[in-house]
DNA sequence: CCTAATGTCTCTAGCAACTATAGCTTCAAG
DNA sequence: CTTGAAGCTATAGTTGCTAGAGACATTAGG
Protein backbone atom coordinates (compact mmCIF):
# COMPACT_ATOMS: atom_id res chain seq x y z
CA UNK A 1 0.00 0.00 0.00
CA UNK A 2 1.10 3.21 -1.00
CA UNK A 3 0.61 6.80 0.99
CA UNK A 4 -0.76 9.73 -0.84
CA UNK A 5 2.89 11.20 -1.67
CA UNK A 6 4.10 7.85 -3.21
CA UNK A 7 0.86 7.33 -5.08
CA UNK A 8 1.06 11.12 -6.39
CA UNK A 9 5.24 10.74 -7.24
CA UNK A 10 4.40 7.13 -8.74
CA UNK A 11 1.40 8.98 -11.14
CA UNK A 12 3.16 12.04 -11.55
CA UNK A 13 0.16 13.68 -9.61
CA UNK A 14 0.68 16.22 -7.01
CA UNK A 15 -0.72 15.26 -3.58
CA UNK A 16 -3.31 17.90 -3.32
CA UNK A 17 -4.53 17.23 -6.69
CA UNK A 18 -5.36 14.12 -5.82
CA UNK A 19 -6.92 14.69 -2.27
CA UNK A 20 -8.98 17.29 -4.87
CA UNK A 21 -10.11 13.95 -7.24
CA UNK A 22 -11.29 12.21 -4.09
CA UNK A 23 -13.07 15.28 -3.35
CA UNK A 24 -15.29 15.43 -6.61
CA UNK A 25 -15.36 12.08 -6.63
CA UNK A 26 -13.37 11.27 -9.30
CA UNK A 27 -11.58 8.85 -7.10
CA UNK A 28 -13.08 6.52 -4.40
CA UNK A 29 -12.91 7.40 -0.85
CA UNK A 30 -9.18 6.11 -0.10
CA UNK A 31 -8.51 3.48 2.76
CA UNK A 32 -6.91 4.51 5.83
CA UNK A 33 -4.35 3.19 7.90
CA UNK A 34 -4.51 3.06 11.88
CA UNK A 35 -3.18 7.25 12.17
CA UNK A 36 -5.90 8.28 9.23
CA UNK A 37 -4.10 8.60 6.63
CA UNK A 38 -4.61 7.50 2.98
CA UNK A 39 -3.26 3.94 1.75
CA UNK A 40 -3.86 3.00 -1.80
CA UNK A 41 -3.41 0.19 -4.18
CA UNK A 42 -3.22 -1.25 -7.18
CA UNK A 43 -6.54 -0.25 -8.78
CA UNK A 44 -6.18 3.25 -7.38
CA UNK A 45 -2.52 3.61 -8.91
CA UNK A 46 -4.50 2.18 -12.69
CA UNK A 47 -7.29 4.54 -11.96
CA UNK A 48 -5.16 8.04 -11.25
CA UNK A 49 -2.58 7.11 -13.87
CA UNK A 50 -6.07 6.54 -16.41
CA UNK A 51 -6.82 10.34 -14.98
CA UNK A 52 -3.44 11.78 -15.44
CA UNK A 53 -3.31 10.43 -19.11
CA UNK A 54 -6.10 11.95 -20.34
CA UNK A 55 -5.84 14.80 -18.81
CA UNK A 56 -2.99 15.14 -20.72
CA UNK A 57 -4.28 14.56 -23.65
CA UNK A 58 -6.83 17.73 -23.13
CA UNK A 59 -9.82 15.46 -21.63
CA UNK A 60 -12.19 17.77 -19.12
CA UNK A 61 -12.71 15.72 -15.71
CA UNK A 62 -16.03 15.84 -16.91
CA UNK A 63 -15.22 13.88 -19.83
CA UNK A 64 -12.81 11.39 -17.70
CA UNK A 65 -15.12 10.76 -15.22
CA UNK A 66 -17.59 9.56 -18.26
CA UNK A 67 -14.51 7.44 -19.65
CA UNK A 68 -13.99 5.68 -16.08
CA UNK A 69 -17.58 4.85 -15.48
CA UNK A 70 -17.41 3.39 -19.22
CA UNK A 71 -14.39 1.62 -18.10
CA UNK A 72 -15.97 -0.20 -15.25
CA UNK A 73 -18.29 -2.13 -18.02
CA UNK A 74 -16.06 -3.73 -20.19
CA UNK A 75 -18.98 -5.70 -21.84
CA UNK A 76 -21.23 -2.74 -22.95
CA UNK A 77 -20.38 -1.16 -26.56
CA UNK A 78 -17.33 1.01 -26.38
CA UNK A 79 -19.41 3.65 -28.88
CA UNK A 80 -19.93 6.32 -26.13
CA UNK A 81 -16.33 5.93 -25.18
CA UNK A 82 -15.01 6.75 -28.86
CA UNK A 83 -17.80 9.36 -29.26
CA UNK A 84 -15.93 11.34 -26.30
CA UNK A 85 -12.94 10.45 -27.56
CA UNK A 86 -13.78 12.26 -31.25
CA UNK A 87 -15.25 15.07 -29.50
CA UNK A 88 -12.06 15.80 -27.70
CA UNK A 89 -10.28 15.38 -31.57
CA UNK A 90 -12.42 17.67 -32.87
CA UNK A 91 -12.35 20.51 -30.00
CA UNK A 92 -8.26 19.69 -30.19
CA UNK A 93 -8.76 20.50 -34.42
CA UNK A 94 -10.40 23.47 -33.29
CA UNK A 95 -8.27 25.01 -31.23
CA UNK A 96 -5.52 23.92 -33.53
CA UNK A 97 -7.13 26.18 -36.49
CA UNK A 98 -7.66 29.19 -34.24
CA UNK A 99 -4.04 28.82 -32.84
CA UNK A 100 -2.53 28.90 -35.89
CA UNK A 101 -4.68 31.79 -37.28
CA UNK A 102 -3.46 33.16 -33.94
CA UNK A 103 0.33 32.88 -34.78
CA UNK A 104 0.25 33.98 -38.02
CA UNK A 105 -1.01 37.72 -37.02
CA UNK A 106 1.17 37.59 -34.09
CA UNK A 107 4.06 37.13 -36.11
CA UNK A 108 2.72 39.53 -38.63
CA UNK A 109 2.28 42.00 -35.96
CA UNK A 110 5.48 41.46 -34.67
CA UNK A 111 7.83 41.20 -37.90
CA UNK A 112 5.97 44.64 -38.99
CA UNK A 113 7.26 46.35 -36.44
CA UNK A 114 10.29 48.98 -37.12
CA UNK A 115 11.05 49.14 -33.56
CA UNK A 116 10.58 53.02 -32.73
CA UNK A 117 8.15 54.37 -30.74
CA UNK A 118 4.64 53.82 -29.98
CA UNK A 119 3.09 56.05 -31.71
CA UNK A 120 4.54 53.97 -34.53
CA UNK A 121 3.82 50.70 -33.49
CA UNK A 122 2.74 48.68 -35.69
CA UNK A 123 1.53 45.98 -32.35
CA UNK A 124 0.10 48.73 -30.96
CA UNK A 125 -2.08 49.69 -33.99
CA UNK A 126 -2.85 46.19 -34.65
CA UNK A 127 -4.06 45.60 -31.76
CA UNK A 128 -6.46 48.46 -31.79
CA UNK A 129 -7.83 47.83 -35.15
CA UNK A 130 -9.02 44.52 -36.23
CA UNK A 131 -9.22 45.35 -39.92
CA UNK A 132 -5.58 45.18 -39.83
CA UNK A 133 -5.53 41.49 -39.60
CA UNK A 134 -4.95 39.26 -42.39
CA UNK A 135 -7.23 36.12 -41.19
CA UNK A 136 -10.46 36.29 -38.94
CA UNK A 137 -9.13 34.60 -35.83
CA UNK A 138 -11.50 35.76 -33.04
CA UNK A 139 -13.22 33.56 -30.43
CA UNK A 140 -15.69 31.23 -31.77
CA UNK A 141 -18.82 31.33 -28.87
CA UNK A 142 -20.86 28.89 -27.56
CA UNK A 143 -19.40 25.76 -28.44
CA UNK A 144 -21.27 22.30 -27.68
CA UNK A 145 -18.35 20.04 -25.91
CA UNK A 146 -16.25 21.24 -24.24
CA UNK B 1 -22.69 58.61 -25.81
CA UNK B 2 -23.62 55.49 -25.36
CA UNK B 3 -25.63 53.00 -22.95
CA UNK B 4 -23.36 50.09 -21.44
CA UNK B 5 -25.59 47.30 -23.69
CA UNK B 6 -24.83 49.62 -27.30
CA UNK B 7 -21.45 49.64 -26.67
CA UNK B 8 -21.20 46.10 -25.78
CA UNK B 9 -22.98 45.48 -28.88
CA UNK B 10 -20.68 47.50 -30.75
CA UNK B 11 -17.34 46.10 -29.70
CA UNK B 12 -18.93 42.55 -29.18
CA UNK B 13 -18.18 42.59 -25.49
CA UNK B 14 -21.04 41.08 -23.21
CA UNK B 15 -22.27 44.06 -20.44
CA UNK B 16 -20.86 41.66 -17.73
CA UNK B 17 -17.62 41.86 -18.78
CA UNK B 18 -17.51 45.47 -19.40
CA UNK B 19 -18.36 45.72 -15.70
CA UNK B 20 -16.01 43.40 -14.91
CA UNK B 21 -12.88 45.20 -17.04
CA UNK B 22 -14.22 48.30 -14.86
CA UNK B 23 -14.28 46.46 -11.33
CA UNK B 24 -10.26 45.18 -11.94
CA UNK B 25 -9.57 48.91 -13.58
CA UNK B 26 -8.75 48.02 -16.93
CA UNK B 27 -11.50 50.25 -18.14
CA UNK B 28 -11.64 53.76 -16.66
CA UNK B 29 -14.73 54.37 -14.33
CA UNK B 30 -17.32 55.78 -16.60
CA UNK B 31 -19.18 58.62 -16.67
CA UNK B 32 -22.59 58.14 -15.11
CA UNK B 33 -26.18 59.48 -16.30
CA UNK B 34 -28.97 61.33 -14.27
CA UNK B 35 -30.27 57.83 -13.08
CA UNK B 36 -26.56 56.20 -12.37
CA UNK B 37 -26.53 54.23 -15.81
CA UNK B 38 -22.71 54.48 -17.26
CA UNK B 39 -22.08 56.31 -20.14
CA UNK B 40 -19.08 56.23 -22.96
CA UNK B 41 -17.53 57.73 -25.51
CA UNK B 42 -15.50 56.99 -28.12
CA UNK B 43 -12.30 57.12 -26.19
CA UNK B 44 -13.61 54.71 -24.06
CA UNK B 45 -15.11 52.32 -26.97
CA UNK B 46 -11.27 52.69 -28.59
CA UNK B 47 -10.03 51.06 -25.44
CA UNK B 48 -12.77 48.76 -25.58
CA UNK B 49 -11.98 47.41 -28.72
CA UNK B 50 -8.28 47.35 -28.09
CA UNK B 51 -8.78 44.99 -24.77
CA UNK B 52 -11.54 42.40 -27.37
CA UNK B 53 -8.90 42.14 -29.80
CA UNK B 54 -5.84 41.57 -27.60
CA UNK B 55 -8.02 39.05 -25.98
CA UNK B 56 -8.98 37.65 -29.37
CA UNK B 57 -5.28 37.24 -29.97
CA UNK B 58 -4.67 35.14 -26.62
CA UNK B 59 -3.12 37.87 -24.67
CA UNK B 60 -4.05 37.79 -20.70
CA UNK B 61 -5.81 40.66 -19.37
CA UNK B 62 -2.13 41.41 -17.83
CA UNK B 63 -0.70 41.39 -20.73
CA UNK B 64 -3.59 44.24 -22.09
CA UNK B 65 -2.74 46.03 -19.03
CA UNK B 66 0.41 46.88 -19.75
CA UNK B 67 -0.45 47.35 -23.50
CA UNK B 68 -2.72 49.34 -22.52
CA UNK B 69 -0.36 51.47 -20.10
CA UNK B 70 2.24 51.38 -23.08
CA UNK B 71 -0.36 52.76 -25.93
CA UNK B 72 -1.02 55.66 -23.27
CA UNK B 73 2.68 57.19 -23.88
CA UNK B 74 3.11 57.33 -27.52
CA UNK B 75 6.83 58.79 -27.45
CA UNK B 76 8.52 56.04 -25.61
CA UNK B 77 10.01 53.17 -27.55
CA UNK B 78 7.95 50.24 -28.47
CA UNK B 79 10.05 47.52 -27.35
CA UNK B 80 8.75 46.63 -24.30
CA UNK B 81 5.79 46.31 -26.63
CA UNK B 82 6.94 44.11 -28.80
CA UNK B 83 8.54 42.09 -26.18
CA UNK B 84 5.11 41.26 -24.63
CA UNK B 85 3.56 40.68 -28.40
CA UNK B 86 6.61 38.08 -28.77
CA UNK B 87 5.92 36.29 -25.74
CA UNK B 88 3.05 36.02 -26.93
CA UNK B 89 3.81 34.17 -29.71
CA UNK B 90 6.04 31.77 -27.92
CA UNK B 91 3.33 31.14 -26.13
CA UNK B 92 0.67 30.12 -28.67
CA UNK B 93 3.65 28.53 -30.51
CA UNK B 94 4.11 26.24 -27.04
CA UNK B 95 0.42 25.22 -27.38
CA UNK B 96 0.49 24.65 -30.78
CA UNK B 97 3.07 22.09 -31.01
CA UNK B 98 1.37 20.61 -28.18
CA UNK B 99 -1.89 20.55 -29.59
CA UNK B 100 -0.67 18.46 -32.48
CA UNK B 101 0.93 16.35 -30.42
CA UNK B 102 -2.44 15.87 -28.87
CA UNK B 103 -4.42 15.53 -32.49
CA UNK B 104 -2.07 12.89 -33.29
CA UNK B 105 -2.46 11.10 -30.54
CA UNK B 106 -5.82 11.32 -30.20
CA UNK B 107 -6.46 10.73 -34.01
CA UNK B 108 -4.66 7.16 -33.87
CA UNK B 109 -7.00 6.19 -30.93
CA UNK B 110 -10.02 6.87 -32.54
CA UNK B 111 -8.60 5.27 -35.91
CA UNK B 112 -7.35 2.24 -33.59
CA UNK B 113 -10.40 1.67 -32.23
CA UNK B 114 -12.53 -1.35 -33.72
CA UNK B 115 -15.76 -0.42 -32.34
CA UNK B 116 -16.47 -3.49 -30.51
CA UNK B 117 -16.75 -3.67 -26.66
CA UNK B 118 -14.93 -1.83 -23.82
CA UNK B 119 -13.06 -4.53 -22.93
CA UNK B 120 -11.54 -4.24 -26.39
CA UNK B 121 -11.63 -0.44 -26.98
CA UNK B 122 -8.68 1.37 -28.01
CA UNK B 123 -9.37 4.47 -26.74
CA UNK B 124 -10.04 2.96 -23.21
CA UNK B 125 -6.35 0.91 -23.32
CA UNK B 126 -4.56 3.82 -24.88
CA UNK B 127 -5.82 6.37 -22.02
CA UNK B 128 -4.97 3.50 -19.22
CA UNK B 129 -0.99 3.12 -20.93
CA UNK B 130 1.10 6.10 -21.96
CA UNK B 131 3.80 3.67 -23.25
CA UNK B 132 0.87 2.96 -26.01
CA UNK B 133 1.36 6.74 -27.53
CA UNK B 134 3.73 7.40 -30.17
CA UNK B 135 4.61 10.81 -29.05
CA UNK B 136 5.30 12.46 -25.66
CA UNK B 137 2.58 14.87 -25.09
CA UNK B 138 2.87 15.04 -21.32
CA UNK B 139 1.87 18.17 -20.23
CA UNK B 140 4.43 21.11 -19.76
CA UNK B 141 5.18 22.39 -16.82
CA UNK B 142 2.67 26.04 -17.17
CA UNK B 143 -0.05 26.41 -19.30
CA UNK B 144 -2.62 28.78 -19.67
CA UNK B 145 -6.49 27.63 -20.60
CA UNK B 146 -7.52 29.27 -23.45
C1' DC C 1 13.78 6.93 23.78
C1' DC C 2 13.63 11.57 22.34
C1' DT C 3 13.68 14.94 18.97
C1' DA C 4 13.58 17.11 14.64
C1' DA C 5 12.22 16.90 10.08
C1' DT C 6 9.19 15.52 7.04
C1' DG C 7 4.62 13.92 5.62
C1' DT C 8 -0.21 14.05 6.12
C1' DC C 9 -4.64 15.74 7.88
C1' DT C 10 -8.76 19.23 7.34
C1' DC C 11 -10.33 23.53 6.01
C1' DT C 12 -10.34 27.73 3.66
C1' DA C 13 -9.11 30.88 0.19
C1' DG C 14 -7.14 32.15 -4.16
C1' DC C 15 -5.95 32.05 -9.43
C1' DA C 16 -7.95 33.54 -14.63
C1' DA C 17 -11.55 35.53 -16.87
C1' DC C 18 -15.49 35.62 -16.84
C1' DT C 19 -20.86 34.06 -16.25
C1' DA C 20 -25.11 33.68 -13.71
C1' DT C 21 -28.40 34.87 -10.34
C1' DA C 22 -31.34 37.89 -7.35
C1' DG C 23 -33.61 41.84 -6.31
C1' DC C 24 -33.77 46.15 -7.18
C1' DT C 25 -34.26 50.94 -10.26
C1' DT C 26 -34.52 53.42 -14.61
C1' DC C 27 -35.70 54.10 -19.24
C1' DA C 28 -38.22 54.01 -23.68
C1' DA C 29 -42.12 52.55 -26.46
C1' DG C 30 -46.92 52.30 -27.07
C1' DC D 1 -49.36 55.28 -17.82
C1' DT D 2 -48.01 50.98 -18.12
C1' DT D 3 -45.15 47.47 -19.28
C1' DG D 4 -41.10 45.22 -20.55
C1' DA D 5 -36.40 45.75 -21.59
C1' DA D 6 -32.21 47.33 -19.93
C1' DG D 7 -29.52 48.97 -16.16
C1' DC D 8 -27.79 48.86 -11.24
C1' DT D 9 -25.24 46.33 -7.10
C1' DA D 10 -23.69 42.40 -4.82
C1' DT D 11 -22.77 37.74 -4.46
C1' DA D 12 -21.69 33.20 -5.93
C1' DG D 13 -20.45 29.79 -9.39
C1' DT D 14 -17.42 27.97 -13.20
C1' DT D 15 -12.67 24.71 -14.20
C1' DG D 16 -8.84 22.47 -12.40
C1' DC D 17 -6.25 22.98 -9.59
C1' DT D 18 -2.64 25.50 -5.95
C1' DA D 19 -1.30 27.69 -1.58
C1' DG D 20 -1.73 28.51 3.05
C1' DA D 21 -2.78 27.66 8.28
C1' DG D 22 -2.58 24.87 12.17
C1' DA D 23 -2.72 20.21 13.99
C1' DC D 24 -1.51 15.22 13.96
C1' DA D 25 1.48 11.06 12.18
C1' DT D 26 5.54 8.94 10.83
C1' DT D 27 10.35 8.23 10.36
C1' DA D 28 15.46 8.87 10.66
C1' DG D 29 19.21 10.17 13.53
C1' DG D 30 21.60 10.70 17.88
ZN1 LIG E 1 6.71 48.11 -32.03
ZN1 LIG F 1 -7.60 40.81 -35.66
ZN1 LIG G 1 -13.67 1.92 -28.90
ZN1 LIG H 1 0.25 9.27 -23.95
Amino acid sequence: MLTIGKLGEAAGVKVPTIRYYEQIGLLPEAERSSGNQRLYGRKAMERLAFIRHARDLGFTLEAIRDLLSLSDKPDQSCAAADAIAKAQLAEVESRLARLTALKSELERMVVQCAGGKIADCRVIEVLGDHSLCATDHRHPETEATQ
